[in-house]
DNA sequence: CTGTTAGCGCCTTCAA
DNA sequence: TTGAAGGCGCTAACAG
């Protein structure tokens, strides 16, 4: 059942070991034997099995993904910059998903026990600590977007806190007090590292603040139109609303539009990410851009490189910067 | 390097035929060694070499997915049911992305090669048949939105084709005769058939079809932009607009309102497939809803039913029914 | 330069 | 009920 080596072998007559080393090695091979070989692996469509090549190399060619979730566009694009990178590479890519529960994330890791070579995990709401000391003890792992303290476990973060005090900063220059804010997932560590850059901002400016003014939030577009709902029935009503992203800055803008105010003359939003979307909605959404294709990607090469040195993981901690895209909603 | 099965029997103090009889049979090994047995590999945090196990058994345990691309709604929310249903079979995912592209594809189909116990495939402008006589002869392939005419091989499709007829009749049944179109991909399937429900709908209202009013597309939200900028530019210009899914609605939106234009007194929209977005656009968006999780959930159903029953494809080709969703943008 | 052989880790007959 | 042994397909020493 299947093209083996064996095969190969018997039909260019010679021995396995010189059809493995033509396949392989490409050294100390007559040129006569070489192209008979090489003729008979096409003529079969020889492909060698890589459950073989495995069990001896202890290598297996593929990376594994750990996402908390697959569906939205910033897990899109993401995925987008981890595939092409991969792909690249010649790398193939196993992916799982959390669902932002440890256990999940336990077990996905334990049915890519020595599946993969190498590991991406983004799980913004576990520390990479609790989770390393897992099966994988002998191959790369590189944590995104995640909390981490430990230096020794590699990581690759973006400005959460920086890029939300900056938007906010913007905010309050642009004459706005009254600023609601729709938070991300309770237990997400870049949610509350966004409230921060909020709270940081205010605090900056001499400004209290109103802690009513910040409501629940799930990055969810449906949450931020709730969240937005909710800002809006106070009174005074908030003459800004910042989402901890940008699907809920489009649920948020929907419930705008559907009390019947403008944007941004009634109330300035702003979001977070830079999803693609963001440039279309009406108007233009006022974000913090990530750079989520690049991330994917760098994450990515970081892992390849790690990989391809032998390093268990002892890069530096890095972090990718944001920056504020001004659009037309504020 | 890593915990094998000779260190389990080592400490269980038991051949290796026991440990892999307690760890598999369940049978014939008396209660004495089982638990042992059972001791040794928890402590010992024994998890079994899947490449041994594969190249024994010559099963995987991963399923691939070849998607177009990764990245958008559409394809994230496919993932999303994939996943899912995935995961609750105990299966592991290997994806990869062709862009379209034929080769591509075979590169990913041959990178797979007895990586994986099935494959589920979706190609809207590569014909199923053009990609069967691959590596892949012995194991269950599933298409997914792919042009098929081969009853042999498993197809799941949506009603492409219905979908836009049914749309394009409701704009005409609401006053509109002079209706735009903004086309998918020039070489993708489904973006020939949502075009030939456009024109079978008008056919059958007795309406010729100005072939000025039909745009090219890509699908993107870019795109859409663009071709709605063009149709707004034509004199007289189009009282609706029809894109061919709500990514490239949702660029249109924003040219739309760009050009100082209300939807949809001045101009009726509507999209296809209805992603989550859809429901948010400001005002929510008229399109015809595809039951995307619904349709990765339902192949990777049938994918690991073939396995299970060890069948290479042989199923009757489905169709999943699409459904109109009116809302405030016609 | 080439073929024979010993594993990689696991499962599964086959004897005992 | 148990252990020894063969083999899955491949690579890499080791002899020739």
């Amino acid at each position: 059942m299947g093209v083996t080596i064996r095969d190969v072998a018997r039909i260019a007559k010679v021995s396995i070991s010189t059809v493995s080393r033509v396949l392989n090695d490409k050294c100390n091979v007559s040129e006569d034997k070489r192209v008979r070989v090489e003729r008979a692996a096409r003529d079969l469509g020889y492909i060698p099995n890589p459950a073989a090549q495995s069990l001896h190399s202890s290598r297996t060619g593929s990376l594994g993904v750990l996402l908390p979730f697959v569906s939205g566009e910033f897990y899109a694009e993401f995925l987008n910059g981890v595939d092409k990178t991969a792909q690249n590479g010649d790398w193939l890519l196993m992916i799982s998903t959390s669902h932002n529960s440890e256990d999940e994330l336990r077990a996905a890791l334990k049915g890519m026990y020595r599946r993969v070579d190498g590991l991406l995990i983004m799980a913004p709401n576990i520390t990479a600590e609790s989770v390393l000391m897992q099966p994988h003890d002998d191959i790369p792992v590189v944590f995104v977007n995640t909390r981490c303290e430990d230096e020794a476990i590699s990581l690759i973060t973006f400005d959460n806190h920086g890029g939300m005090r900056e938007m906010t900063r913007h905010l309050i220059a642009t004459g706005h007090t009254r600023i609601g804010f729709i938070r991300g997932p309770v237990l997400a560590f870049d949610a509350a590292e966004r409230e921060r850059g909020y709270r940081d901002a205010h605090r900056e400016a001499g400004l209290t603040v109103n802690e009513e003014l910040i409501v629940p939030g799930k990055y969810s577009q449906q949450s931020g139109h709730d969240g937005a709902v909710r800002l809006l029935g106070m009174d005074p009503r908030p003459t800004a609303i910042m989402a901890s992203n940008d699907d809920s800055a489009i649920g948020a803008l929907s419930a705008i539009r559907e009390a019947g105010l403008d944007v941004p003359s009634d109330v300035a939003l702003t979001g977070f990410d830079d999803v693609p979307s963001a440039r279309f909605t009406v108007p233009p959404l006022s974000t913090v851009h990530v750079p989520v294709r690049e991330l994917g990607a760098r994450s990515i090469e970081v892992l390849m490189e790690c990989i391809k040195t032998g390093q268990i993981s002892r890069l530096p901690h890095q972090t990718m910067d944001v920056e504020l895209r001004i659009r037309k909603s504020t």
